[in-house]
RNA sequence: GGGGGAAUUCCCGAGUGGCCAAAGGGGACAGACUGUAAAUCUGCUGGCAAUGCCUUCGGUGGUUCGAAUCCACCUUCCCCCA
């Protein structure tokens, strides 16, 4: 099976613009494929996931991927799928989350200098020296605003307003293609089907200014069946980031997806062979459980390693299977400071462990018989614990999902 | 350049001097039912030492016993005319 052959049977091709070309290309390894990241958080999100493991697909195959860091991009905004402008970042802001992106991005990608692997550039280099007369002359002649303002990024914004600056923006990343494919023998663009219009906007420039072909390929978004993007909980990034979404949260988030989403997340995220998935695609009812934690298990194995899977499924075992043990939980350590008169009133303990965030919420928890203690509904609003008891460390429950063991040191 | 409108809690959106921690919907969270799913139903949704107190209705000042509501200025956005 040929590598794009697996990319359609992953359904993970949305569109590209010259299938023959790009089917040769990828599947030689031949192509040197960049795909661009704003860099306006901190860490990579699970909305990155499908994306960071394309490029390790076509990394393996023999493509060179070029990681672009929109350090001048991200100055201006990408409106694509937004209603509101986006937050404007300083220089320094930018230049830390990209250094958070690459490391994040090393345990998928291969980065140094040989042939095949992975080189990380930063827009910011070329952008931000542009002379804005001349830019005008040299590409702004070849962009048409009455095609523009039909490219879908721009239509939602068309009602609530566009700013110039961000009108530019689809400029910018056409320029940048155009760029690397002059200087780094960029020859494809790949990236989120949300950035089509955009990325046409690139291949187009290059074949008006130097009359050659340059392809785009965009990767399916992925989507729950009620067609709402995945990889956030209310409202929540699930980060890459293991400070900022834990290994066993990250594990739970997949280990939930809906029956309808497992198979596709499946085939889309995981690098299981076709003839396994094929086989997983005919459980059904309860045993869709058992797909839904291969899916969680594969991707956190790749995402926080091989140990921290393993903790977060038996975690998971423990917790939601037949002993309510709970040595896997994730541990609150508190101090005798955090104490008042030798115990600890239980909202506080809540909120402490981090499972609320208000002893309002845990009053609320509390009363509605979401909250046990080592196994136990505690239906008292008042109810405290003493130091001896923490000493030797509770699992604290709240819900079905979110439970701590909190010790006391 | 001229004129007209808008900004409300996580989001949408009501409220136009006290009855407002602010209707309604969405989302989130908890409970029931389940399979750690979906759907459905119920509850709940600013904070706190909680029959009370504190902070919140774009920002800053002001009027008033009392302001989300009135006034002034500022910021941002939208619409119409040029």
């Amino acid at each position: 099976m040929t590598l794009y052959d697996e990319l359609t049977a992953r359904g993970l091709i949305a569109q590209v613009t010259d299938e023959d070309k790009i089917k040769d290309l990828i599947n030689e390894g031949k192509a040197t494929f960049y795909i661009g990241f704003d860099c306006t958080a901190d860490s990579l999100t699970a909305g990155h996931f499908v994306t960071l493991t394309f490029m390790k697909r076509l990394q393996q195959a023999g493509n060179r991927p070029i990681a672009l860091i929109g350090g001048g991009t991200t100055m201006i905004g990408d409106p694509s799928g937004r209603t509101d402008m986006r937050k404007m970042l300083t220089r320094e802001a930018i230049d830390h989350n990209a250094a958070c992106f690459k490391r994040q991005m090393e345990s998928f990608i291969d980065f140094g200098e040989g042939p095949g692997q992975a080189m990380m550039v930063n827009n910011a280099d070329w952008l931000l020296d542009l002379n804005y007369v001349e830019l005008l002359r040299e590409v702004g002649a070849c962009f048409s605003v009455n095609n523009m303002l039909r490219a879908e990024c721009y239509k939602q914004r068309m009602e609530k307003g566009l700013s110039f600056l961000e009108f530019n923006y689809m400029i910018m990343q056409s320029y940048d293609f155009y760029h690397m494919f002059q200087t780094l023998g960029c020859n494809m663009q790949f990236g989120g089907n949300d950035q089509w219009s955009n990325m046409l906007g690139g291949t187009e420039l290059i074949r008006r200014k130097l009359g050659k072909d340059a392809y785009a390929m965009t990767v399916t978004l992925l989507t729950d069946s009620n067609g709402n993007k995945m990889g956030k909980t209310a409202g929540n990034a699930v980060w890459l980031d293991p400070n900022k979404t834990s290994p066993y949260d990250f594990y739970q988030y997949w280990r939930n997806v809906g029956d309808d989403d497992v198979m596709k997340c499946v085939r889309m995220l995981t690098f299981l062979p076709m003839d396994q998935i094929a086989e997983m695609d005919a459980w059904k009812d309860q045993k869709i459980n058992q797909a839904k934690e291969i899916l969680a298990y594969e991707l956190t194995k790749m995402v926080h390693g091989e140990e921290e899977a393993a903790r977060a499924q038996a975690a998971a075992r423990t917790l939601f299977g037949a002993g309510a043990g709970g040595d896997d939980a994730p541990v609150t350590e508190l101090a005798e400071a955090d104490l008042t008169d030798g115990a600890m009133d239980i909202k506080a303990l809540l909120v402490k462990a981090g499972l609320v965030k208000s002893n309002s919420e845990a009053r609320q928890n509390i009363s509605q018989g979401g909250v046990t203690l080592d196994g136990e509904k505690v239906t008292d609003l008042f109810l405290s614990v003493s130091a001896e008891r923490l000493r030797e460390g509770v699992l604290l429950r709240r819900g079905k999902k979110s439970y701590r063991k909190v010790i006391l040191k």
